[in-house]
RNA sequence: GGAGGGAUGGCCGAGUGGCUUAAGGCGCAGGUUUGCUAAACCUGUUAACCAGAAAUGGUUACGGGGGUUCGAAUCCCCCUCCCUCCGCCA
């Protein structure tokens, strides 16, 4: 969420937020809460005081007195006042604070005017996509490829969009996992394992509660989220922390299973290993000053780039634009690998800085050296990388006239052999 | 899953209805003393929110939520987490 000061205060930052991420969100009806609710607090406050300094006079007059008596009388009248306006000052409350969780984040300045994904900005490219030639096919279409990636056992066991990998495909799902986080820890993220399952509180945290709830699969009767993306566990690792200055940047990684309902995803989006309700990602994670979270943010798309820039794939970045941004970002870049068969790119990672817009919402903050308060930190998240749509472009990119798919030569240690075969 | 014990400030730890933001200690900051260091002594040392140009004032907070009461760290109910023992288990 944002400062509730600048909401009050520069409600016309916030308008313009809202204008260029092309959201319809009524400020106006966040303001009016906000203030209805401040000026409950005021009188409930002096109430209060009241109350405090009757406390204070009653202690030590004599029980019984009539001094004593008549104070009771006058602060059981209180006592009801307080009673009957509490319950309005907590509903104003709530109302305020859901009012104000509508409000997007600010975008930054540097991130482009626009309302569709076609107005993103092509920031770079990379690699030639017509170096597979125009004979490449979908990876769905390649002989055999059901051998390796059985959909229909995984719809038969479990339902659609959860495949088996099988011999060489697991495999190549294991060495591409062990590659990025390799990759990823020399380039200074400390690997954590976490919890795949989240509560209400951490999904809450991080957005996914209360508006995306259909977004995830939940258990019963512990209800409990399997994770969407380990940025979830991630984030809320220091949720109500407070962090040493000299602690930061915290940078991670971390493998985990992802899942995805991915409700009303249809057509050639969802054919083969495009998308998937199961599927293997590397997150990565970093808690920073705010005074660096850009430089920050730049370092992580560099990082992630570096694992496409090695395993030789065609790819391209875009900044997205303010209608295209989502609503906790700042600023984000995605990461899209060329896929030769299907002729398209497949999004592979996004990396976005948040600000203080989670850490306010989470409540993960840093002790500053200067002024010695806690001050909220930023958040930056970027997938570096999820594995399917890696695999996918690995298939269609390096399909051989043999049959076979070369494997990336960074990937040759981890997967074992050179190639892989269908057969 | 069963039985019991616990949760107080940065930390340890008192406190069973009122003048308690909370004794005492540790730690930390400033100061005094002092060839230097150390010690000793003195003073200070929570956060969030609201109002205010500011100085400052106010309210809240003793794991979380609800209740009793004029008044709750303290009494009652529910929940969460931690610890010990038993059971089960990769």
């Amino acid at each position: 969420m944002l400062d509730p000061k600048l909401i009050r205060e520069s409600p016309d930052l916030v308008r313009a937020a809202i204008a260029k991420k092309h959201l319809s969100v009524d400020l106006e009806a966040v303001l009016s809460a906000d203030a209805a609710w401040r000026a409950l607090l005021q009188d409930v406050e002096r109430l209060r005081g009241l109350q405090k300094a009757a406390n204070t006079a009653m202690a030590t007059l004599p029980k019984g007195s009539p001094e004593f008596l008549a104070k009771l009388a006058e602060m059981k009248a209180v006592a009801a006042q307080v009673k009957e306006r509490d319950a309005g000052l907590k509903a104003a409350e709530e109302a305020c604070r859901e009012a104000m969780l509508t409000l997007p984040n600010l975008p930054h300045a540097s991130v482009p005017e626009g309302r569709t994904p076609e107005e993103n900005v092509v920031f770079s490219s990379h690699g030639d996509p017509a170096s597979a030639g125009p004979s490449a096919v979908a990876h769905w279409d390649i002989p055999g490829f059901s051998r390796l990636f059985d959909f229909e056992r995984g719809s038969k066991v479990t339902g659609a969009g959860f495949p088996f990998f099988i011999g060489e495909g697991a495999r190549l799902v294991r060495a591409l996992i062990n590659f990025f986080l390799e990759e990823d820890a020399r380039a200074g993220y400390v690997e954590v394992s976490p919890p795949i399952f989240v509560n209400a509180a951490s999904a809450t945290a991080t957005g996914q509660l209360p508006d995306k709830e259909g977004q995830m699969y939940e258990t019963t009767p512990d209800r409990l989220f399997a994770v969407p993306t380990a940025e979830v566990p991630l984030t809320n690792f220091f949720r109500e922390e407070i962090l040493e200055e000299s602690a930061l940047p915290v940078r991670r990684c971390a493998y985990t299973p992802c899942f995805r309902r991915e409700a009303g995803s249809y057509g050639k989006d969802v054919r083969g290993l495009n998308r998937l309700h199961q599927f293997d990602k590397v997150e990565l994670l970093k808690w920073v000053h705010p005074s660096s979270s850009y430089d920050e943010l730049d370092r992580l798309r560099d990082d992630v780039e570096g694992l496409l820039r090695k395993l030789g794939l065609p790819y391209r970045v875009l900044l997205m634009c303010g209608g295209d941004l989502g609503f906790a970002q700042s600023k984000k870049y995605d990461l899209e690998v060329w896929a030769a068969g299907q002729k398209r790119w497949l999004e592979v990672s996004s990396c976005s800085n948040f600000e203080a817009f989670q850490a306010r919402r989470a409540q993960i903050r840093y002790r500053s050296k200067e002024t010695g308060r806690a001050e909220l930190l930023h958040t930056l998240n970027g997938s570096g990388l999820a594995v399917p749509r890696v695999l996918a472009a690995i298939l269609e990119n390096n399909l051989e006239p043999d049959g076979r798919v070369r494997i990336p030569e960074a990937l040759v240690p981890h997967f074992g052999k050179s190639h892989l075969s269908f057969g």
